[in-house]
DNA sequence: TTGAAAGCGCTAACAT
DNA sequence: ATGTTAGCGCTTTCAA
C-alpha cells in the first residue's frame, strides 16, 4: 500500500537508487552530503520500504514463524510475549501459528509459515513424537530452536528451563521449612516436562522421605485431575503435596480445603511454571517460575547462531534456571508471599543470559 | 529455502512459466492435459509456492496483522486462537504484535506491520484515546477493523461484544433468582468496555433496586481492585455483587469468603468475560461470555468486505450477543454449573453469525 | 488455451 | 563513492 518507492526518493534526492538503498539500509560507506540528501528526501516523502521486495531480493524476510500448541494454554502467553519484543526490538516481525494441540495441524502449520519464506522457526512441539519428523523436515529447511518442551533427541537445539533444579528448589523449601510427609501429583505420559519433573521429585525425595514413592499420583497437567489426585492421597496425610504444575496445584488446593484441610497449615502445596492464576488463586501459590524472557533471548541467541552460518554444527540443549517463588501454599501461617532467587545453572554451556525484565 | 521454483515445474512438466502459474493458482482455465502434467510435475518435485515473490507481484502478502495490547491479558487469548484460525482456514497468516499496554509501542507496531504490507489489520487498541491518531493513519492505508475495544467514533470498522445486552442478562438472572439489593464493582475511566458496562448496570438497576446507585466502587480491572472494593462495600450487605469483568470477580470473592461472607449462598458474585479463570476458581464463577469465534470471524468479513472493494463506505459497528454462563457463585445452592443460552442480538445490522465452536 | 515478456520494489554485482 | 544493470520468483498483460 505504500505509494512511495525507492525510485520516487532517488528522483527528488537527485541520485540512483542504489545509493538511495544503500543510505537507508547501511551497507556500504555513502558520502555525508548524499547521505543527508537522501534522508531529507525519504523523510519528507514519507518513504516506507516495502520489506516484501527487500525479502524477495535479500532473501531474508526478517520475519521468523512460532508454532506453539495452544495459546490458551495459560503457560504460554507470556512465552509468546517475550519473543514478541525480543523480535521487535531487532526490527523483526512474528509470525503466529497455533496448532490446536494437533500434529496434524502442526504440520500445516510449519509448511505455511515455510512458504511464507521465515528466516527461522521456534517451535514448542505438540507431541514428544508425533512431532518429530515435522520438525526435523522444517530444520533441515531453515534455522529452528524447540522451545519449552523437547521433541526425541538429536533433532533440533532447544531451550527450556532446568525442570530438574526447579523440583530440587521445591523440596528444598519443603524440607527446610520441617515437611516431612510428601506426595506427588503429577502426569503421566511422555512428554518432557512430564518425565523431567517426575523424575527429578522420585531422585530427590528418597534422602527426604523413603516411603514417598508409594504416595505418587499420575494423571494429566489439569485442574480437574488435581482435584482428584488430591481426594486420592489425602486419606495418607501428607504435610507436603508437590505438583508438576500449576493447574495441578490449584485443582489440588481447592480440593484439600474442601476436605477440611488447613493449606498450608496442615498440609503445603507447591506447582510449576508460574502461570498468572498462581498469584491471584487463594491461597497465593507456592511455584517454579519459569525464566520466559531468558527463554526467548537463548532461543533467539541460538537461531541467530544458526543463521550466521552454524548451520552444520551439532545440536545444543540450553537448560536455563528456574527461580523458586515462595508464596502463601507453603508458608507455615501468614508471613506474606516472598521471593527467593535461584542460582542460574545453564547446560551444558555456562553462560549467564539476560536477566528477566 | 525452497530451491525448486515454477521454472522448475515448467521445464520438467514442458510448458511456460505462465501456464504453471495459472494451473497452482487457478487464477485462468488451463487445458485439463497440461494442468495434469504441471500437477504431476509439482508434486514429484515437491514445489512450493515462494508467498514473498507471489505477494510483490500480486500486491497482497495473505497476511494480516493482529495488534493488540498485551497478549497476557487472560481475555486476548481466545481472540488470538479464533483469529488465527479463522484465517489460516483462508490460507491466510498472521503478524502478531503486542504494545505492552503503551500506545508509543503500539504506533512503532503498526507502522512496522504496514512495512511488512499486511493486507488488513486487526487492532484491540491499547487506549480509547492515545490509540485514536495511530489506527486512523493505519485505517486510511488498509482496511482495519477494531477489535473488542473501540476506539472513539468513526475511525474504523468495529466488532465487540454488547457489554449492555450481557449486563442484562446478569441482572435478570440475578433478580430471577431472588436477589434484591444489589452493588457494583467497575472501573473507572474512559475504555468503552468500562464505560458500557457501567452505563448499563446504571440503566437496569433503577427499575430492580432504586438505591444501588449508592452502592457502587469504580476502580480498575484487577483482582486487586476486586479485594479491596469487596471490603468497602460489604458492609452494606448485599446480596449480589455485580462485576465489570472476571478478575474484579475473582478478587472479590476471595475477600468476601475471607470476612466470612457465603458465597452464594448470602451473596451472588459475577464476572464478565469468561477467562480461564473463571470456570477453575472457587467457587466457579458465573460470568458472561464473549462470543471469541464469532468476533473472529465478524471481524474477517468486514475486513474481507473493504478488502473486496468497499473501501469508501460508512464505518460499520458490529455488537455481537453475549451468552451468559451460569455457574456456583450465583447458585443459591451446590445446583452445580449450567449454560443459559441467550437470544443473539446484532447491531445496528442483524445477521446472525456462526456458532462458536 | 498457451507463450513471451514485462515488471512488482528492492539489493547486489559489476562497473566506473 | 556512485551509477548501471541484473535479477529475486512470481503474476499478469499482451499476443498468438
Amino acid at each position: 500500500m505504500s505509494e512511495v518507492t525507492l525510485r520516487d526518493v532517488a528522483r527528488v534526492s537527485g541520485c540512483s537508487v542504489a545509493t538511495v538503498s544503500r543510505v537507508l539500509s547501511g551497507t556500504r560507506p555513502v558520502g555525508p552530503e548524499t547521505a543527508r540528501r537522501v534522508r531529507a528526501a525519504a523523510e519528507s516523502l514519507g518513504y516506507r520500504p516495502n520489506q516484501v521486495a527487500r525479502a524477495l531480493r535479500s532473501r531474508s524476510t526478517g520475519t521468523i514463524g512460532l508454532v506453539l500448541p495452544q495459546i490458551t494454554n495459560p503457560f504460554f502467553p507470556s512465552l509468546v510475549r517475550e519473543v514478541e519484543h525480543a523480535l521487535h526490538a531487532g526490527g523483526r516481525g512474528l509470525l503466529l501459528a497455533d496448532c490446536d494441540d494437533d500434529p496434524a495441524t502442526e504440520v500445516d502449520r510449519i509448511t505455511s509459515l515455510l512458504e511464507r519464506q521465515v528466516d527461522a522457526l521456534l517451535v514448542i512441539p505438540v507431541d514428544e513424537t508425533h512431532s518429530r519428523d515435522a520438525v526435523a523436515l522444517a530444520a533441515s529447511r531453515v534455522p529452528l530452536v524447540l522451545l519449552d518442551r523437547a521433541c526425541g533427541p538429536g533433532v533440533a537445539d532447544s531451550v527450556a528451563v532446568d525442570n530438574a533444579a526447579g523440583m530440587a528448589l521445591v523440596l528444598d523449601h519443603l524440607a527446610g521449612t520441617g515437611r516431612r510427609r510428601f506426595c506427588f501429583l503429577g502426569a503421566a505420559g511422555t512428554a518432557s516436562t512430564a518425565v523431567e519433573r517426575r523424575t527429578a521429585y522420585e531422585t530427590g525425595i528418597i534422602a527426604l522421605d523413603p516411603l514417598a514413592p508409594g504416595r505418587v499420583e499420575l494423571g494429566d497437567f489439569s485442574v480437574e485431575w488435581g482435584r482428584a489426585a488430591a481426594e486420592r492421597i489425602w486419606p495418607a496425610r501428607p504435610d507436603a503435596v508437590v505438583c508438576a504444575n500449576d493447574l495441578i496445584a490449584v485443582g489440588a488446593v481447592q480440593r484439600l480445603r474442601q476436605l477440611g484441610a488447613d493449606v498450608p497449615g496442615e498440609v503445603a502445596v507447591t506447582g510449576f511454571d508460574d502461570i498468572p492464576m498462581a498469584s491471584l488463586s487463594e491461597p497465593t501459590l507456592t511455584t517454579v517460575r519459569q525464566p520466559a524472557a531468558d527463554m526467548a533471548a537463548e532461543a533467539l541467541r541460538l537461531l541467530d547462531q544458526r543463521l550466521a552460518g552454524r548451520a552444520a554444527e551439532a545440536h545444543r540443549s540450553v537448560r536455563l534456571a528456574p527461580e523458586l517463588v515462595v508464596r502463601a501454599s507453603s508458608t507455615p501461617r501468614a508471613v506474606g508471599a516472598s521471593r527467593a532467587a535461584a542460582p542460574r545453572t545453564t547446560i551444558p554451556s555456562s553462560r549467564s543470559p539476560e536477566e528477566q525484565q
